[in-house]
DNA sequence: CTGCCACTTCAAGTCGACTTGAAGTCAAGG
DNA sequence: CCTTGACTTCAAGTCGACTTGAAGTGGCAG
Protein backbone atom coordinates (compact mmCIF):
# COMPACT_ATOMS: atom_id res chain seq x y z
CA UNK A 1 0.00 0.00 0.00
CA UNK A 2 1.28 3.35 -0.55
CA UNK A 3 0.63 6.45 1.27
CA UNK A 4 -2.38 7.76 0.31
CA UNK A 5 -3.90 4.41 0.87
CA UNK A 6 -2.99 4.11 3.93
CA UNK A 7 -4.59 7.66 4.82
CA UNK A 8 -8.02 6.60 3.19
CA UNK A 9 -8.65 3.63 4.70
CA UNK A 10 -7.59 4.75 8.26
CA UNK A 11 -8.68 8.49 8.05
CA UNK A 12 -4.86 9.31 8.84
CA UNK A 13 -3.56 12.19 6.65
CA UNK A 14 -0.73 11.22 4.91
CA UNK A 15 0.71 14.33 5.99
CA UNK A 16 0.55 13.19 9.67
CA UNK A 17 1.31 9.21 8.55
CA UNK A 18 4.96 10.90 7.47
CA UNK A 19 5.31 12.99 10.80
CA UNK A 20 4.16 9.81 12.51
CA UNK A 21 7.06 7.69 10.70
CA UNK A 22 9.19 10.68 11.74
CA UNK A 23 8.63 10.12 15.57
CA UNK A 24 9.47 6.40 15.29
CA UNK A 25 5.83 5.57 15.59
CA UNK A 26 4.95 4.07 12.53
CA UNK A 27 7.03 1.87 10.10
CA UNK A 28 7.18 1.97 6.28
CA UNK A 29 7.80 -1.61 4.62
CA UNK A 30 10.14 -0.49 1.86
CA UNK A 31 10.49 1.65 -0.90
CA UNK A 32 9.37 1.77 -4.20
CA UNK A 33 11.82 4.31 -5.69
CA UNK A 34 11.03 7.16 -3.44
CA UNK A 35 7.34 6.19 -2.22
CA UNK A 36 7.03 4.53 1.18
CA UNK A 37 5.10 1.65 1.26
CA UNK A 38 3.09 0.14 4.44
CA UNK A 39 1.89 -2.95 4.83
CA UNK A 40 -1.33 -4.03 6.94
CA UNK A 41 -0.17 -3.71 9.66
CA UNK A 42 0.18 -0.32 10.14
CA UNK A 43 -3.51 -0.15 10.95
CA UNK A 44 -2.94 -1.85 14.07
CA UNK A 45 -0.26 0.51 15.12
CA UNK A 46 -2.55 3.55 14.05
CA UNK A 47 -5.23 2.21 16.21
CA UNK A 48 -2.93 2.16 18.97
CA UNK A 49 -1.71 5.29 18.60
CA UNK A 50 -4.97 6.83 18.45
CA UNK A 51 -6.34 4.63 21.63
CA UNK A 52 -2.59 6.23 23.33
CA UNK A 53 -4.09 9.81 22.12
CA UNK A 54 -7.52 9.26 23.54
CA UNK A 55 -6.49 8.36 26.58
CA UNK A 56 -4.24 11.34 27.23
CA UNK A 57 -0.68 9.95 26.16
CA UNK A 58 1.87 11.92 24.91
CA UNK A 59 3.10 10.78 21.43
CA UNK A 60 6.45 10.15 22.95
CA UNK A 61 4.93 8.33 25.96
CA UNK A 62 3.40 6.43 23.10
CA UNK A 63 6.42 5.88 21.09
CA UNK A 64 8.01 4.44 24.19
CA UNK A 65 5.19 1.47 24.68
CA UNK A 66 6.67 -0.07 21.57
CA UNK A 67 9.68 -2.42 21.38
CA UNK A 68 12.30 -1.90 18.82
CA UNK A 69 11.04 -5.13 17.50
CA UNK A 70 7.67 -3.26 16.69
CA UNK A 71 5.43 -5.21 19.34
CA UNK A 72 3.60 -3.07 21.99
CA UNK A 73 5.34 -3.26 25.50
CA UNK A 74 2.87 -1.66 27.84
CA UNK A 75 3.81 -1.08 31.21
CA UNK A 76 0.65 -1.85 33.37
CA UNK A 77 1.55 0.39 36.20
CA UNK A 78 2.06 3.03 33.65
CA UNK A 79 -2.17 2.22 32.65
CA UNK A 80 -2.83 2.29 36.25
CA UNK A 81 -1.48 5.55 36.94
CA UNK A 82 -3.19 7.01 33.82
CA UNK A 83 -6.72 5.40 34.66
CA UNK A 84 -5.99 6.96 38.42
CA UNK A 85 -5.18 10.34 36.36
CA UNK A 86 -8.55 9.95 34.70
CA UNK A 87 -10.59 9.02 37.62
CA UNK A 88 -9.22 12.56 39.03
CA UNK A 89 -9.84 14.32 35.76
CA UNK A 90 -13.52 12.82 35.89
CA UNK A 91 -14.09 14.20 39.93
CA UNK A 92 -13.36 17.37 38.57
CA UNK A 93 -14.93 17.42 35.81
CA UNK A 94 -18.29 16.24 37.30
CA UNK A 95 -17.92 18.72 40.10
CA UNK A 96 -17.76 21.69 37.14
CA UNK A 97 -20.35 20.24 35.09
CA UNK A 98 -22.77 20.12 37.86
CA UNK A 99 -21.98 23.74 38.97
CA UNK A 100 -22.71 24.89 35.75
CA UNK A 101 -25.80 23.42 35.35
CA UNK A 102 -26.72 24.66 38.56
CA UNK A 103 -25.40 28.03 37.43
CA UNK A 104 -27.44 27.46 34.10
CA UNK A 105 -30.14 27.19 36.11
CA UNK A 106 -29.80 29.31 38.99
CA UNK A 107 -32.59 32.62 39.64
CA UNK A 108 -30.40 34.64 41.67
CA UNK A 109 -30.29 37.96 40.09
CA UNK A 110 -26.46 37.46 39.63
CA UNK A 111 -24.51 34.26 39.70
CA UNK A 112 -22.38 36.37 42.61
CA UNK A 113 -25.43 36.08 44.81
CA UNK A 114 -25.89 32.11 44.22
CA UNK A 115 -23.96 30.41 47.24
CA UNK A 116 -23.28 27.18 44.69
CA UNK A 117 -21.68 29.54 42.15
CA UNK A 118 -19.57 30.90 44.98
CA UNK A 119 -18.48 28.05 46.20
CA UNK A 120 -17.30 26.81 42.64
CA UNK A 121 -15.70 30.21 42.14
CA UNK A 122 -13.40 29.59 45.32
CA UNK A 123 -12.44 25.63 44.39
CA UNK A 124 -11.39 26.93 40.89
CA UNK A 125 -9.67 29.67 42.68
CA UNK A 126 -7.71 27.55 45.14
CA UNK A 127 -6.56 25.17 41.88
CA UNK A 128 -8.88 22.19 43.38
CA UNK A 129 -10.80 22.12 39.90
CA UNK A 130 -7.49 21.40 38.28
CA UNK A 131 -6.34 24.82 36.96
CA UNK A 132 -5.59 25.06 33.43
CA UNK A 133 -6.75 22.86 29.99
CA UNK A 134 -9.31 19.93 30.36
CA UNK A 135 -10.12 21.00 26.85
CA UNK A 136 -12.47 17.70 25.96
CA UNK A 137 -12.54 19.57 22.09
CA UNK A 138 -15.23 18.32 20.20
CA UNK A 139 -14.39 16.28 17.08
CA UNK A 140 -14.21 18.39 14.40
CA UNK A 141 -13.98 15.58 11.46
CA UNK A 142 -12.93 17.90 8.88
CA UNK A 143 -11.11 20.98 10.38
CA UNK A 144 -11.43 23.53 7.68
CA UNK B 1 -2.12 47.20 44.66
CA UNK B 2 0.61 47.04 42.31
CA UNK B 3 1.10 44.08 39.85
CA UNK B 4 3.14 42.55 42.42
CA UNK B 5 0.75 42.35 44.98
CA UNK B 6 -2.19 40.80 42.65
CA UNK B 7 0.43 38.07 41.78
CA UNK B 8 1.41 37.56 44.96
CA UNK B 9 -2.20 37.26 46.76
CA UNK B 10 -3.67 35.23 43.38
CA UNK B 11 -1.04 33.09 42.86
CA UNK B 12 -1.48 34.35 39.08
CA UNK B 13 2.26 35.79 37.61
CA UNK B 14 2.89 38.91 36.48
CA UNK B 15 3.51 38.33 33.27
CA UNK B 16 0.06 36.68 33.16
CA UNK B 17 -1.50 39.20 34.83
CA UNK B 18 -0.18 42.00 31.97
CA UNK B 19 -1.09 39.04 29.36
CA UNK B 20 -4.71 38.66 30.85
CA UNK B 21 -5.10 42.80 30.64
CA UNK B 22 -3.81 42.72 26.85
CA UNK B 23 -6.50 40.63 26.27
CA UNK B 24 -8.78 42.54 28.12
CA UNK B 25 -9.56 40.08 30.54
CA UNK B 26 -8.68 42.36 33.97
CA UNK B 27 -8.58 45.72 33.57
CA UNK B 28 -6.55 48.26 36.22
CA UNK B 29 -7.72 50.84 37.32
CA UNK B 30 -4.75 53.45 36.60
CA UNK B 31 -1.25 53.91 36.70
CA UNK B 32 1.61 55.39 39.11
CA UNK B 33 4.04 56.21 36.95
CA UNK B 34 4.22 53.69 34.22
CA UNK B 35 3.36 50.88 36.80
CA UNK B 36 -0.26 49.95 36.79
CA UNK B 37 -2.63 49.84 39.83
CA UNK B 38 -5.27 47.07 40.56
CA UNK B 39 -8.26 46.98 42.74
CA UNK B 40 -9.78 44.36 44.82
CA UNK B 41 -12.25 43.59 42.40
CA UNK B 42 -9.31 42.12 40.00
CA UNK B 43 -9.30 39.09 42.35
CA UNK B 44 -12.84 37.77 41.46
CA UNK B 45 -12.36 38.82 37.79
CA UNK B 46 -9.11 36.02 38.29
CA UNK B 47 -11.55 33.91 40.31
CA UNK B 48 -14.20 34.24 37.38
CA UNK B 49 -11.50 33.37 34.47
CA UNK B 50 -9.45 30.76 36.69
CA UNK B 51 -13.29 28.97 36.89
CA UNK B 52 -13.85 29.53 32.93
CA UNK B 53 -10.77 28.18 32.46
CA UNK B 54 -11.28 25.35 34.71
CA UNK B 55 -14.71 24.73 32.96
CA UNK B 56 -12.78 24.69 29.56
CA UNK B 57 -13.51 27.45 27.96
CA UNK B 58 -10.89 29.21 26.05
CA UNK B 59 -9.84 32.75 26.90
CA UNK B 60 -11.69 34.68 24.26
CA UNK B 61 -14.86 33.10 25.43
CA UNK B 62 -14.51 33.81 28.72
CA UNK B 63 -13.59 37.47 27.64
CA UNK B 64 -16.97 37.53 25.81
CA UNK B 65 -18.92 36.75 28.80
CA UNK B 66 -17.89 40.33 30.72
CA UNK B 67 -19.63 43.40 29.45
CA UNK B 68 -18.48 47.12 29.14
CA UNK B 69 -19.20 47.55 32.28
CA UNK B 70 -17.07 45.04 33.54
CA UNK B 71 -20.08 42.74 35.33
CA UNK B 72 -20.14 39.14 33.77
CA UNK B 73 -22.72 38.44 31.52
CA UNK B 74 -23.37 35.35 31.56
CA UNK B 75 -25.26 33.06 28.80
CA UNK B 76 -27.31 30.36 30.56
CA UNK B 77 -27.63 28.43 27.30
CA UNK B 78 -23.65 28.49 27.26
CA UNK B 79 -23.31 27.16 30.25
CA UNK B 80 -25.94 23.94 29.62
CA UNK B 81 -23.91 23.33 26.34
CA UNK B 82 -20.61 23.36 28.40
CA UNK B 83 -22.16 21.09 30.58
CA UNK B 84 -23.39 18.64 28.01
CA UNK B 85 -19.73 18.66 26.36
CA UNK B 86 -18.61 17.93 30.05
CA UNK B 87 -21.35 15.23 29.98
CA UNK B 88 -19.58 13.01 27.06
CA UNK B 89 -16.19 14.06 27.77
CA UNK B 90 -16.82 12.68 31.30
CA UNK B 91 -18.29 9.38 29.92
CA UNK B 92 -15.53 8.97 27.21
CA UNK B 93 -12.92 9.32 30.47
CA UNK B 94 -14.93 6.53 32.16
CA UNK B 95 -14.92 4.43 29.08
CA UNK B 96 -11.30 5.15 28.66
CA UNK B 97 -10.78 4.42 32.39
CA UNK B 98 -12.48 1.22 32.54
CA UNK B 99 -10.55 0.04 29.39
CA UNK B 100 -7.45 0.66 30.90
CA UNK B 101 -7.83 -0.70 34.33
CA UNK B 102 -9.01 -3.62 32.55
CA UNK B 103 -5.67 -3.58 30.42
CA UNK B 104 -3.89 -3.13 33.36
CA UNK B 105 -5.45 -6.27 35.28
CA UNK B 106 -5.99 -8.73 31.73
CA UNK B 107 -3.59 -11.92 31.98
CA UNK B 108 -3.87 -12.35 28.65
CA UNK B 109 -0.40 -12.99 26.77
CA UNK B 110 -0.46 -10.26 24.80
CA UNK B 111 -2.95 -7.07 24.85
CA UNK B 112 -3.78 -8.08 21.50
CA UNK B 113 -5.58 -11.11 22.72
CA UNK B 114 -7.87 -9.35 24.99
CA UNK B 115 -11.17 -8.93 24.11
CA UNK B 116 -11.83 -5.38 25.92
CA UNK B 117 -8.73 -3.88 24.56
CA UNK B 118 -9.31 -4.64 21.04
CA UNK B 119 -12.85 -3.45 21.74
CA UNK B 120 -11.57 -0.15 22.68
CA UNK B 121 -8.99 -0.12 20.38
CA UNK B 122 -12.07 -0.26 17.52
CA UNK B 123 -13.57 2.47 19.68
CA UNK B 124 -10.42 4.74 19.52
CA UNK B 125 -9.97 4.00 15.83
CA UNK B 126 -13.78 5.21 15.08
CA UNK B 127 -12.86 8.16 16.61
CA UNK B 128 -15.64 7.58 19.48
CA UNK B 129 -13.33 8.41 22.51
CA UNK B 130 -12.61 11.44 21.19
CA UNK B 131 -9.64 10.98 19.58
CA UNK B 132 -7.59 13.74 20.43
CA UNK B 133 -6.56 15.94 23.17
CA UNK B 134 -8.29 15.32 26.42
CA UNK B 135 -4.82 16.79 28.49
CA UNK B 136 -6.29 16.35 32.30
CA UNK B 137 -2.24 17.92 32.82
CA UNK B 138 -1.87 17.26 36.39
CA UNK B 139 -1.15 21.02 37.87
CA UNK B 140 2.20 21.54 38.56
CA UNK B 141 2.58 24.77 40.77
CA UNK B 142 5.79 25.37 39.83
CA UNK B 143 6.65 24.97 36.73
CA UNK B 144 10.26 24.74 36.72
C1' DC C 1 9.69 8.32 -24.39
C1' DT C 2 7.33 11.85 -22.32
C1' DG C 3 4.65 14.31 -19.35
C1' DC C 4 1.79 14.44 -15.44
C1' DC C 5 1.03 14.47 -10.90
C1' DA C 6 1.24 11.81 -6.74
C1' DC C 7 4.68 11.34 -4.19
C1' DT C 8 9.13 13.04 -1.80
C1' DT C 9 12.12 16.22 1.59
C1' DC C 10 12.90 20.02 4.56
C1' DA C 11 11.86 24.25 6.56
C1' DA C 12 8.63 26.99 8.32
C1' DG C 13 3.97 28.08 9.91
C1' DT C 14 -0.15 27.43 13.15
C1' DC C 15 -2.75 27.53 17.47
C1' DG C 16 -3.47 28.84 22.47
C1' DA C 17 -1.78 30.41 26.54
C1' DC C 18 1.68 32.03 28.30
C1' DT C 19 6.89 32.93 29.40
C1' DT C 20 11.27 35.02 28.59
C1' DG C 21 14.59 38.46 27.32
C1' DA C 22 16.36 42.85 26.21
C1' DA C 23 16.17 47.48 26.79
C1' DG C 24 14.13 51.24 29.01
C1' DT C 25 11.57 53.98 32.97
C1' DC C 26 10.93 55.77 37.37
C1' DA C 27 9.17 55.66 42.57
C1' DA C 28 11.27 55.52 46.64
C1' DG C 29 14.79 54.60 50.23
C1' DG C 30 19.31 56.18 51.80
C1' DC D 1 20.42 63.70 44.50
C1' DC D 2 21.44 59.17 43.20
C1' DT D 3 21.09 54.53 42.95
C1' DT D 4 18.45 50.48 42.94
C1' DG D 5 15.50 47.27 41.35
C1' DA D 6 10.73 46.59 40.59
C1' DC D 7 8.24 47.83 37.24
C1' DT D 8 7.39 48.91 31.98
C1' DT D 9 7.02 47.68 26.66
C1' DC D 10 7.59 44.86 22.70
C1' DA D 11 9.31 41.09 20.28
C1' DA D 12 10.31 36.62 20.26
C1' DG D 13 10.37 31.98 22.22
C1' DT D 14 8.03 27.60 24.01
C1' DC D 15 5.31 23.36 23.77
C1' DG D 16 2.83 19.55 21.24
C1' DA D 17 0.90 17.85 17.30
C1' DC D 18 0.51 18.61 13.23
C1' DT D 19 -0.13 21.32 8.58
C1' DT D 20 1.54 23.90 4.73
C1' DG D 21 4.53 25.37 1.09
C1' DA D 22 8.25 25.24 -2.05
C1' DA D 23 11.14 22.69 -4.71
C1' DG D 24 12.42 18.28 -6.39
C1' DT D 25 11.72 13.12 -7.98
C1' DG D 26 10.11 9.42 -10.45
C1' DG D 27 6.23 5.63 -11.48
C1' DC D 28 3.33 4.76 -14.95
C1' DA D 29 -0.54 5.88 -18.47
C1' DG D 30 -0.59 7.12 -23.09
Amino acid sequence: MDISEVARRSGVPASTLRFYEEKRLIASIGRRGLRRLFGPEVFERLGLIALGRAAGFSLAEIAGMFGPDGRPRIDRRMLTAKAEELDATIRQLRAMRDGLRHAAACRAPSHMQCPTFRRLLRAAASGELGGRSIDHQIDRKIPR
